[in-house]
DNA sequence: TTGCACATGCTAAAATATTAGCATCTTATC
DNA sequence: GATAAGATGCTAATATTTTAGCATGTGCAA
């Protein structure tokens, strides 16, 4: 399956597809109230329709509604995702995502050390995940 | 300014802007030959036309041409970028996102090392950039 | 078990995005 | 300067997205 964020998605369909990434799974109303501009309750239902048949999700019974989620999964979807920020705004570059993201004034230093410690193991060859 | 990911662009807006985020600045002619199913001429022009009606591109002349350039700064575009990356696929987690990022196998010894440098650097409050 | 609340299936209308084409202007070159 | 190549301005048609509404089905509670 092709990454979301380059597949030829709509606006709305984009916009479902993080939401529900970001959750996990979600119903059409769960769905509907976290819409900015929430259009109608038909109107999720047809864009989850859509979004299935498209294959990027898929939906479960839970009593008398559909629970739907991805079919890709999300640490899946978010490197592709990573991957294509970090080329289109940091060249590519690693270093200079990262640089950004400890930019943030709200990172912590116990979160620092953490981070600290995550590189260490890289460099030992010992990949995270 | 909003961040244009989260701004109300349609497939084909959100596409040229990154192109164009990519590369700096471009011609109708550039943005052309870097779009996937490349449209015509025309459609291209259209669509750089409602961005900069939209406030997120603006020309200078070059010659004969237009030259589109994004109005809001890269790094500050990227910084809202990689926000919503956080959100959506890490929870919210740097440190998850940076795991993401140093699990690609393509990072370098040379990079990771790098890396700790820049985390060693922001321990001590000196944020990069 | 019988209804009511609330879900989905389906169809079709309205709004928006995408596209193309022709007229016009501008620049570099001869 | 005259001209040809190639750019933009503008308008309108087409395709897609977005939306709503009604008919129908399903599960939970009285």
């Amino acid at each position: 399956m092709e990454d979301y964020r380059t597949a030829k998605l709509s606006r709305r369909e984009r916009q479902i597809m993080d939401i529900i990434y970001q959750h996990g799974q979600m119903s059409v109303a769960d769905v509907l109230e976290n819409l900015p501009d929430a259009p109608s309750y038909s109107t999720v239902r047809a864009l989850l329709r859509i979004l299935e048949e498209k294959g990027h999700l898929t939906h479960q019974k839970d009593g008398p509604r559909y629970i739907y989620r991805p079919t890709q999964p999300r640490h899946q979807a978010g490197q592709s995702a990573l991957k294509q920020i970090v080329q289109t705004f940091f060249d590519r570059s690693i270093e200079k995502t990262v640089a950004a993201l400890v930019a943030d004034e709200e990172v912590s230093d116990e979160e620092l050390y953490r981070l600290s410690q995550l590189i260490e193991q890289a460099k030992k060859g010992d990949l995270p995940s």
